[in-house]
DNA sequence: CCAACCCGCATTGGATACATTCTAGACGTG
DNA sequence: CACGTCTAGAATGTATCCAATGCGGGTTGG
């Protein structure tokens, strides 16, 4: 206990990585499970913290300057949103996207993305395009990548919330959540030509059409991340003990 | 603390009613929290605990013998799978069905049931179609309900496990699981000639015409669950103080 | 030199205890 | 009688401590 930052991965420390995360965040949230919840969600998402990292309870403890009880509730929320695994007695690591489980999360997001738009589309006003073409200029002309990717689930989100469908709602944010990671890594040139033919469809009211575009766009990115996994199996990033390969084949849960 | 059972529903104490299950539950489950998460899963699921029924950690912790720290989680995973609901400092309560929320989830399992029988039929082997008719004669012939209903869940997820899609028929599973409370009630008397139907469209590979049956009965067992829901709306069932009208209008979360 | 066994350590799972915050009901007052 | 306040109780958030499990290194025998 007494090493402080012993796992290394791009070759800082867990704590180096997430240090910035965290000042700048306490005092926001409420609870230290609040607190822990954030930062290591943001830092998965963002790529900080790699997928098959293992996590463990009294490190993140250390680095949160708390218990590790709060850690633990953090982390089980974490696997009920999918973004981390675990064992029994072996502890928590970062969720590793393979490709079959990225195909099948982006047919399940054209099964009810597609759904939310034809549903939402009809019914949206005038206030609703207003804010929804705010937030789409936002996305469209912000240069920092962390406000454009911000203002781009608000606008998914704003949108498909017009459906009036709660549950579908929650289902799409977890799952574009949980492929969000995948969107840094370099798939997304043709992600502005695809937005702007979405959204005018959806000005249009046209929600075949916008579904259409979602839709073989989905279909696109789906590919490339999988083309873009099969490219990198080979480079080993991390230390191979960090490496942490499931004991059974696909403990699914 | 010495107060062993002061909580009733419908005339016994929670721990009465979850006694049976406990104890042949337990040395199966790995965790205490496992145990208290099956238990009262499928105290929720089969209806022993009401809708609306308040759950206290410490009434809990007191009858499965253990602490607050295991019941917590095992109540945060059920809120996750959408059978309970926690609102700050008021604690945890079963989910009450609304008809606006059995809509949506009947929608949603007929977007998402119809995507798995139209991935499933036409991957369909012969072995596949065996353990199905057997799992579908068991579920028409069985005279224990119990039975009948666990067949019948087994004969779906095998069916759509067969698509080769697991997250897409966990998302049916834990859909199916928030409303099979409501199969309790008497919805299902052409339930029968449904599942026929759907079986023989099934057998003869013709995907369509399964889904088209899946859906018109999906939507006619809609609408018999909300009829149910307003009919049982004026009679109060349990004490006055045992049921629990939420605060705000619907927190979702 | 290699393999199998065994022991020790690291890590997670759980229990108890305490501080804090909120609710709900009773009470007093205008 | 209505309304605000106050207080007792409970539920939550967290820390610390103990038990159980799994993994790896070391040792011993062949």
């Amino acid at each position: 206990m007494s090493r402080s930052g012993a796992e290394m991965a791009d070759g800082r420390s867990l704590a180096e990585r997430l240090g910035p995360s965290i000042e700048s965040t306490r005092d926001q949230e409420a609870t230290a499970l609040d607190l822990v919840l954030t930062c290591v969600r943001s830092g998965i998402m963002s790529g900080l913290i790699e997928p098959g990292e293992r996590l463990r309870q009294e490190e993140l403890a250390e680095i949160f300057a708390t218990s590790r009880i709060p850690v633990r509730e953090a982390l089980r929320a974490l696997e009920y949103e999918g973004l981390v695994t675990s064992e029994p007695h072996r502890g928590f690591t970062v969720t590793a996207l393979d490709g079959d489980l990225v195909d099948e999360i982006y047919e399940l997001r054209i099964l009810l993305e597609g759904q939310a738009v034809r549903l939402a589309v009809p019914l949206l006003t005038d206030e609703d395009l207003r804010d929804i073409e705010a937030l789409y200029r936002e996305m469209q002309e912000s240069d920092d990548p962390d406000r454009a990717l911000a203002a781009r689930e608000r606008f998914y989100l704003r949108l498909y919330s017009v459906s009036g469908r709660p549950r579908l709602v929650g289902l799409i944010v977890r799952l574009r959540q949980e492929v969000a990671r995948a969107l840094r890594w370099p798939t997304l040139q043709h992600g502005a030509s695809f937005h702007q033919h979405f959204f005018e469809a959806i000005q249009d009211g046209d929600a075949e059409r916008a579904v259409s575009q979602l839709t073989t766009h989905y279909q696109r990115v789906a590919v490339l991340i999988r083309r873009y996994l099969r490219e990198s199996e080979g480079r080993t990033r991390g230390t191979p003990q960090e490496r942490w390969l499931p004991r059974s084949e696909s403990a699914d849960r």
